[in-house]
DNA sequence: CAAGATTGATCTGTCAATCTTC
DNA sequence: GAAGATTGACAGATCAATCTTG
């Protein structure tokens, strides 16, 4: 929903704000910095490594995923968390660039496949060492197993929240 | 440096590619999504009920806690993880908005002041609350406090990594 | 000239509207 | 007409260049 429709504030329904304990707010902020630095980095590496942005380099590993290298628009959009309009928007950049390609599906003409040529796949490979080599130095190599585990069961917790609480 | 300047992949440097195991792969793509849904969620909740950004609220929020309602812009660069160049930007606004004012360091020129005014001031209070309450719903209140601890630690992991690694 | 800050051009994402196929 | 997909106008972020003050 972002982009500013300049909405008035709802004159706050006036609950009893729960505020937080000096221990949240310090965890909190950690998070934050995590969720705007941790994108950024990543963002970082693969325009300097790849020529990709983020977005660009998962759509190109989920292709990558399909037997077929062949999605449809409204599959890849889900798989890679991304609307179906910023996505047009960005496949059509990729097919620019020689790396997707796009046709109606045969079978239901309403569908979109977005397929990976040869040369979007060469990219992804060469891409694809770097990238996890950096994913691994930020973020997995900075746990044990264990630690790791834990991590993972509380972003599945997070991802819980944010699908019901929309 | 994201913003496609176009970079030729570097041939990699053909190290061997340790790859992600089931585990790290399983927790790698639900840590990404986290840091791509979440602050999602945030921005959509706060154009919502307040009409700013994530950024924006942080700028207000972080001149809220100086005594003066009073930070450089640089230093409010800084606290908000921001470059100055967005910072500038989006201050603008802000100052379109009357919500912030600017205005030279008496005691030294080459600083801008950024200083909230009584709207913007008015208009943090009315939107904290029920940000707060977002954060509390999707964030600290999924996880118990040593959970909450352990997450917390686990972040600051993270930002010292993401701090060296660059 | 160095540090702080701003500006302008450009690119990307959003939203709402539209087009297409069944 | 409904679902999938695209488009266009606009807001916002980036980078590089510039301006300003000490």
């Amino acid at each position: 929903m972002p982009s500013a429709t300049r909405k008035r504030p709802t004159k706050a329904a006036t609950k009893p704000p729960r505020w937080l304990s000096k221990e949240e707010e310090a965890a909190w902020r950690a998070i934050a910095q995590v969720i705007v630095k941790l994108p950024w980095a990543l963002e970082c590496q693969l325009q300097r490594d790849a020529g990709l942005s983020f977005l660009e380099y998962h759509v190109l590993a989920r292709l990558s995923e399909d037997p077929e290298h062949t999605l449809r628009m409204s599959e890849l959009a889900m798989l890679t968390d991304a609307s179906l309009s910023r996505l047009s928007h960005l496949v059509k950049r990729l097919e620019t660039r020689g790396l997707v390609r796009r046709e109606a599906d045969p079978a239901d003409g309403r569908f979109t496949n977005a397929i990976m040529t040869k040369a979007g796949y060469k990219l992804l490979v060469a891409s694809a060492p770097l990238h996890v080599a950096r994913v691994r130095s930020l973020v997995i190599d900075a746990f044990s197993a264990g630690e790791l585990r834990q991590l993972h069961d509380s972003s599945e917790r997070l991802l819980a929240r944010i699908e019901t609480v929309g």
